[in-house]
DNA sequence: CTGAAAGCGCTTACAG
DNA sequence: CTGAAAGCGCTTACAG
């Protein structure tokens, strides 16, 4: 197979396929392009001559030719986070199945970097930008001027003229403690991850707001800040016990917090869910789906995050004005850490 | 700061910046690209006009004329996974320091939208690709003829003649069984992942490769094959400590497995790691570092794959002829989960 | 040292 | 319906 790749080295073009079809190239491009002024018995005869030389259009010439490119720059802070990486699935998602092709840039939280990928994309001519960051805290807008539109996801911009896509976590805080409502739990602790963390307030912000909606409030009074790991949710989980022995609902704000919650709710000898209800934060499957019982949890939905700022980039492209920070829904998964009280 | 890039819409071309320089665009062509033939002087104000438009040079007018683009495709079959994307990260930073951009292409396993993927990527005359995939199994070349150099990472080509790069697991195997034996450990069990992965008898057979040589063999005569989940990893410790109670040393199939393996030591009354050493796989720090105690794990150098293959790619493009599957060692991180004996 | 000209591969008015 | 010509933005021999 590679024998006939050495023949072929040169990749065929439009003026070889116009002469094996015996026509212009002006017409073969229009045939090959579909456009309306081209006899149907030539447009086949250069159909035919493109399909035997493998001819693929060069998409560069195109571009230079056309205003756009038909490609786009995907600006990640950080692969490394798990946040990140569905955003950018749902983003090439959607604009893989529109013949646009993604650039990925990690600027691995640098602003140097960044800027260094920034120039690199705009010399390539890139129709637009999707800006991914890490954490909901907004982040300072794209330095310097950007002749393209910019979406920003997850991480909103600080500048509200703007476009940002994130998801809304208030109302995923609220969304968790009415699930623990329902399943008829009242004395409700949520074991949060750092306060440093917008996504952490946030989430506090809607479980207190739906407690109080309930004529309640959460045990302690309060949110317990911690971080996000295993560590911390074991240790909360045993301090609330002990100090409120009556406790009924965990709220978590990770599912590594959860494992660690659960751990300690097994370690105390309380059943979980007949004694206790646990709920997570991320529906991080391989954390989520492994506990012991499976763990409840709320889904931030990112592929969707990224699906919708890929969209919005579309419009944006083609001229339409918007602005502001869009929040998307959450959505809860329910296992069987959570369950109605018999 | 809208406001002026209104006014500038039109990026600047070569032409503007030779018109405010004062030369022709040959000359500007020259000055910007540190051509030898320029006068000092010249060059300098040519510079300095750029420098006042923002010019950045048109990529796709450069490709054009030259026979490279800059640009590479990333095939990943599934960024689902865990393990293309640090091939992934590794890859993109190889190539991001050197002036590359990556297009990110996703097939999601699926052979067609694969197909699709290329012929969008060969339109762009990418000068190269990179195949990741998801498992060491060998997996079928790219299908047509492609004419570019390509390098598979993390799941070698099964064509022999085709560039590959991945990890060397059955070295790992090794490793593994040769660092519980460096504990004092003599009765060691490998609970393996599923048999369906050519990595997981990879390991095995360097695990029983490691026993012989110190004239010993796994406990039960063989590897415990399952699944790659922490679920399997408490059960095969649960029957393996009943069945073979001197059990001394659990050299896991991944940290999943691993984490389950603790769990069941910890219910049984074993003791981690004065009782029993374990070592998991993958080093997948969130939960490696969070389990109790934390576990030592091997770590496959994924980064390092991508790196490589991003190196090799370099080469084949710069006409080096290169061909056959390197695999890559990996290395070992020791926590707390392995303690020499005392 | 500088510039006019050709050309990379394509698309798009504009004649015929 | 078809084709000759101009041009997208740049680089590279080739004269001067």
């Amino acid at each position: 197979m590679a024998a006939e790749d050495a023949a072929s080295a040169r990749a065929a073009t439009l003026t070889d396929v116009a002469r094996l079809a015996g026509v212009s190239i002006a017409t073969a491009s229009k045939a090959i392009n579909g456009r309306a002024q081209v006899r149907a018995e030539t447009r086949t005869r250069v159909l035919e001559a493109a399909a035997q030389l493998s001819f693929a259009p060069n998409a560069l010439a195109r571009g230079l030719l056309q205003g756009r490119t038909g490609t786009v720059g995907l600006l990640t802070s950080d692969l490394e986070g798990r946040f990140s990486i569905p955003v950018l699935m749902g983003a090439e998602d959607a604009f893989g199945a529109g013949q646009v092709s993604v650039f990925l840039c990690d600027a691995r939280g640098d602003a140097i970097r960044e800027q260094h990928h920034i120039r690199a994309l705009l010399s390539r001519r890139v129709d637009g930008l999707i800006v991914v960051g890490s954490r909901t805290d907004p982040r300072p807008p794209l330095a310097g001027d950007v002749p393209v539109p910019v979406v920003y996801a997850y991480a909103p911009s600080s500048d509200p003229s703007d476009v940002s896509i994130t998801a809304n976590n208030v109302d995923a805080g609220r969304m968790a403690i009415d699930h623990l409502l329902a399943c008829g739990r009242r004395r409700i602790a949520y074991v949060a991850g750092d306060p440093g963390y917008k996504a952490a307030q946030d989430r506090s912000q809607g479980a207190s707001e739906a407690m109080a909606a309930a004529g309640l409030e959460l045990v302690g009074g309060r949110a317990f800040f911690g971080a996000w790991s295993e560590s911390w949710g074991r240790g909360a989980a045993r301090t609330i016990v002990e100090r409120y022995p009556d406790v009924d609902g965990f709220f978590c704000g990770s599912d590594q917090i959860a494992r660690g919650v659960l751990d300690s709710l097994r370690e105390a000898g309380r059943d979980v869910p007949d004694d206790i209800s646990v709920i997570g934060f991320d529906n991080w499957e391989v954390l989520a789906a492994n506990a012991r019982p499976r763990l409840t949890s709320i889904d931030m939905n990112l592929e969707e995050v990224g699906r919708v700022a890929a969209q919005r980039l579309f419009a944006a492209i083609d001229g339409e004005r918007g602005a502001g920070v869009e929040e998307l829904p959450c959505r809860i998964v329910t296992r069987e850490s959570t369950t109605p009280v018999a």
